[in-house]
DNA sequence: CGCCGAGTCTACAACGTTGTACTCCTCGCG
DNA sequence: CGCGAGGAGTACAACGTTGTAGACTCGGCG
């Protein structure tokens, strides 16, 4: 049906080899019959089959990415970012969703349809430290997130326990007393929630003031209903608070919303904090005061990496660490003075 | 390196092709020799290379899937449908964007990269009807959207012009009679933009309402930024209206915010409906009131009829044209009732 | 005049898999 | 006892490409 390398030699009268060379632009090649090869290339519309060539060479030109929800505005985010990146490195990325599941990470990582690709990254959520020496995997991979440390592959993230004490360092600092966390999951001590609880902690420390309990919200998934759950939960049980930190952009404005049904001002009554800048966050009203935990320089570090270890897999080096830059993005839902200041509970 | 067949049957002392026999679960098998075979599959760890396979057998497993952003919510969960449908369907998806530019799409219908895949789920933005013969590839290809109609290639897409008009009907039965809309698109007559102004028209038209250009707001993208833009534009000329119809949810979020930051009370003074019924809709403040076009729908048909098409790639039949149903979702932004009747201006 | 090297091109094998055609053996039946 | 049917397994080619080794031609130099 499509035309191969047989077809164009045999119309230009030439050997396979040589159109071959043709394409591949190898020097000593008459002009005469380059153009003969030339003309039959375009008279037959060849395209070369990618994938004998992928088989020839060991190379698919293609890297899978495999996340848990591309319905998660973060992953959407990221995923495109990661193709991009992908794109300009001249490979295509195929995209797998695991729900977050354990067992489906642990299948992906051992499935034969990664033999499609030259590697993977992959952001796993249900898979935890004790699954580490399962990315001992015999393929280039990058891991991102925060669920496996230490482990056998590079590892791309973010700050998450300095970024989430500078955010609330940064609400402290324009006068918040009783800041509400959103979205804590009990019990865990890495993972992003386990992480940026640690840095919510560690301002807090820091400031001298107390950790609460009963201000802490929990909540499994980082779904948008999710958020608005948790604060209804707070507000149920007569919490008393003048901020939030939702440890997701998603909850904090599921969050904001109870908020402002509830008829509490933001940010005047109450400051809200989130964390990833999501596109989104810039448009909600108010808009989104949160944490860009930089998410581009991770997808481009991690497709960057990725082509490192595939170019060479032997020259392996031990695994890196690799961390981006945050910063605070300051925007009406937390500013940096306290605009209104209403009657600030006391313990 | 990754171990072969040739591997196995050396270790298993038997053929390669019986190696391969057993794999693909070939009857005539004795225990004895099968048993030997699959003990030294797992001695080795042996996965048959997947890129060798579609060498041989001119299937590759993957589809490809191009749409212009997954930044864009709408395609970032239109993207997850797929990739949900097609995992169900045992393919895996490789993810392109385009950027909705139409050069780079049109690269796209012929680029070898499509090689690695057995067909195409196509989602259009910067080609137009102009370019319907560019939809004639070798390859099996499923158009999605409204740029291009009549082409040569099956088209999954909804009821634009029909769900358009529901929603305008709604907005009418609620008791408002002056909808603006927001991203119109200069004198388009197909594509999501000038099919869901035809809907908005005939259902005015049917009601007896006037057409008031004045309140159609435009806009070429359909980024969040510039629904806000279109309203504040709306706002600034001194247009009167007590009801919005962003042409996509986005559009409809961000001109809703513009609204309220201008003093405008949703519903009361301004009843706001959206289209798409993206996840995030829920979640506004207040919820949009939006049309769900069967975003689900599509995604599955697009992935079912892709994947006939592929199993039988000669019976073509004619191209065909697949329409989902539509529903109008209502939420908080538009109820069904007028809850707050303001003075409606008559023209 | 003969030989060398560079330029131009070709033949062949290989990547790992699977379809086809074949061989060998055993068993049952006339 | 001979023959055919079918079970069990093998050898080989092919998918389309590219790397390697080599063949052939021609001009220039000793």
């Amino acid at each position: 049906m499509a035309a191969t390398l047989h077809d164009v030699a045999r119309l230009a009268g030439v050997s396979i080899k040589t159109v071959s060379n043709v394409i591949h632009e190898y020097p000593h090649i008459r002009p005469a019959t380059r153009a003969r090869v030339e003309q039959a290339i375009a008279e037959l519309g060849y395209t070369p089959n990618l994938t004998a060539r992928s088989l020839r060479s060991g190379r698919t030109g293609a890297i899978a990415l495999a996340v848990p929800e591309l319905g998660l505005s973060y992953f959407a985010e990221l995923a495109a970012a990661v193709i991009e990146a992908a794109e300009e490195a001249g490979v295509v990325v195929l995209v797998e969703q695991t729900g977050g599941d354990r067992d489906r990470e642990l299948e992906l990582l051992r499935s034969p349809r990664l033999k499609m690709t030259d590697g993977l990254i992959f952001s796993p959520l249900g898979m935890g430290q004790d699954d580490v020496d399962r990315l001992e995997v015999p393929y280039p991979l990058v891991v991102l997130g925060e669920r496996i440390f230490d482990g056998p592959a590079d590892h791309v993230t973010m700050r998450n326990v300095e970024a989430a004490r500078a955010a609330t360092e940064y609400l402290l600092a324009s006068g918040r007393r009783r800041i509400a966390i959103i979205g804590a999951h009990e019990g865990e001590v890495i993972g992003s929630a386990g992480l940026r609880l640690r840095g919510y902690r560690e301002a807090l420390d820091a400031a001298g003031v107390a950790y609460d309990e009963s201000i802490i919200g929990h909540t499994t998934l980082w779904h948008r209903s999710n958020g608005a759950r948790c604060m209804r939960e707070l507000l149920d049980r007569g919490a008393e608070f003048d901020a939030v930190f939702g440890l997701n952009d998603t909850l904090a404005l599921g969050a904001m919303r109870v908020l402002q049904e509830s008829g509490r001002r933001v940010p005047e009554d109450v400051a809200v904090v989130g964390f990833d800048d999501l596109d989104e966050a810039g448009y909600s009203i108010p808009s989104l005061t949160t944490v860009d935990p930089g998410q581009a320089w991770i997808a481009r570090t991690a497709v960057s990496t990725l082509m490192e270890r595939i170019a060479d897999p032997d020259a392996a080096g031990p695994p890196r660490l690799l961390l981006a830059d945050f910063r605070i993005v300051e925007r009406e839902s937390a500013p940096a003075d306290r605009l209104a200041p209403a009657a600030v509970p006391t313990r």
